[in-house]
DNA sequence: AATTTAATTAGAACAGCTCTAAATAACTCT
DNA sequence: AGAGTTATTTAGAGCTGTTCTAATTAAATT
């Protein structure tokens, strides 16, 4: 079992949520080779290649429950589908359209020197940068 | 009519489009504030609003022709919608994910001095900065 | 005006995701 | 460890946003 299964089942543990089989079996499928992005399908499909058997409502519901307890980040990329993010830091993304892949930027990779001041009365939550692909 | 509208029909006219009473009506829907942000949900309310009647699939049909022919842009943000930009030339955007709205930031506004290379074999073909809003 | 070609339409179909309510499993408390 | 409580899982229905289909209608061309 490497560090990044491991740190996630901590987390796992240490959140209100239940441990149960299926989360287990999920995270460990998610964080098997560390920074990584599914949508809910890609998961759906590799448990059933491993011959498990968890519904899709549990997969959807699995990773919505971990992305709010801060195992997971969400990612709702220029596309249409949700990309849950194994990589907690911050970070950004190339996006290839063609294969509606992503691919991590390291925080320091983009510098941007001048951003806006937000409209009155709202606050910067985050900023994305989406370096497109053909 | 607005010169918004007067330059978006030009471009109508001038690609192999036919110009026919419901792109003319969805141009001057589309165009009539100058820079804006659409969704085809939205362009159909408005349509209806006018007294028009212009079938849904119309306006999905017609959004994504115009964007093909640039007359249009195609947004895909990061949330679970199309979004139809008339601002052709290239920015940024803010957006309110509480109200799934989307402002417009100049290009100027916003400078990334680091940016990394692409992967081999790949080339950028866009860099699209979302600036998220609480 | 007749022909060709493109556009429009209503409704069916689809993808991705969420909801529902019943069955099951995990945790808690003695 | 067993009983009771509460959370989780599940299949399938339902929802939303979008695209497809095939028949009708309108625009352009001759």
């Amino acid at each position: 079992m490497n560090t990044f299964i491991k740190s996630a089942l901590d987390n796992l543990k240490s959140s209100p949520l239940k441990v149960t089989s299926q989360r287990v079996k999920i995270v460990s499928i998610l964080f098997q080779k560390g920074n990584s992005h599914h949508t809910a399908e890609d998961v759906h499909k590799l448990v059933k290649k491993k011959g498990l058997n968890i519904s899709l409502a549990t997969v959807y519901n699995t990773l919505n429950l971990f992305s709010e307890h801060g195992i997971l980040k969400i990612l709702r990329v220029p596309g249409d589908k949700f990309y849950f993010d194994t990589n907690l830091k911050p970070h950004h993304h190339f996006f290839c359209k063609k294969s509606e892949k992503l691919i991590d930027i390291k925080d320091s990779e983009i510098v941007l020197s001048k951003v806006p001041k937000p409209p009155k009365g709202k606050a910067i939550s985050s900023v994305q940068v989406f370096v497109n692909l053909d």
